[in-house]
DNA sequence: CAGATTTCCTATTGGTTTGATATGAATGAT
DNA sequence: ATCATTCATATCAAACCAATAGGAAATCTG
């Protein structure tokens, strides 16, 4: 029902990381991403490797590291970003089945489902599509 | 994304009042039903006493008291219930505003949305049909 | 009226999660 | 070598969750 900021943030940074991919090929230290959008340095840092693990951003140690998006935006889904991020939540262990847990189980499978329907079929490349889309256009060139 | 315990009781609540006014008019005691459903007791009666403040269930105090749903089931949608136990969770208090936080906040809109959109549709009706469709057709009798 | 019973109300507790910080090891560029 | 950066854990405070406790208020029965 709740997304936690960590799920925000680290859709904040697949963001930050897919726009400038789209420039350059060089990596983007955390450091720099945590202060333009405001973001607690540290915090970023567990994130990322998280991101890491599941293989969407590739981290490169050292002097001029940082990170780049190993994955076509196109290809990550908001629902992959949301299932890693907010556990599985799919906690069909219960053994006990009356049959109005059994009702409310299904109704609650439904909205998960709905829910789904939505996240899986929006691409990181959606998202920033519309964030470019809200920003005005005399700040496109920016970049 | 996750749904409480709390709610998951109220909906066993609501069911079991439901199920029961439609034989009888009498005030069901929160103790049976407890035992019942096997819920903790005290737990049961902070969630009674939300439901009452919404409106959709009656108390009746002392001896032979009990409670009596108030609402008609086909009129009572589940989104109602989550909304009521699950906090409100629309902060649109966030005045900073950056395109992508933006972007990213409409995409959990829609995820809401859709969700709504199942739970708004389902009433408790719904489910009380659900429940019953899935008890074996030789329990129907047993009331 | 007296007593029993049930809802109503508030406080408190133990445990988990969340958001965040701290410390330092591993690694790579120059 | 040196420095900057990722990587990995440990820790902390605050919030939240599930549940329990104790009693006040009301209402039925006798």
């Amino acid at each position: 029902m709740k997304v936690t900021t960590k799920t925000i943030y680290a859709l904040q940074l697949l963001l930050a990381l897919a726009d400038r991919g789209r420039v350059s090929r060089a990596p983007i230290q955390l450091r720099e991403i945590a202060e333009t959008y405001n973001l607690p340095f540290k915090f970023l840092e567990q994130i990322a490797i998280a991101l890491k693990g599941a293989g969407w951003i590739h981290g490169q140690r050292g002097k001029e590291g940082g990170y780049v998006l190993s994955v076509p935006p196109r290809q990550l889904t908001l629902g992959d970003v949301l299932r890693l991020l907010e556990g599985d939540s799919s906690s069909k262990s219960n053994s006990h089945h009356s049959p109005q847990e059994d009702a409310i189980d299904a109704f609650l499978e439904r909205c998960k489902a709905a829910m789904d329907d939505v996240s899986e079929h929006t691409t990181l490349a959606d998202l920033l599509d519309d964030a470019a889309r809200r920003r005005p256009a005399d700040l496109e060139y920016q970049i």
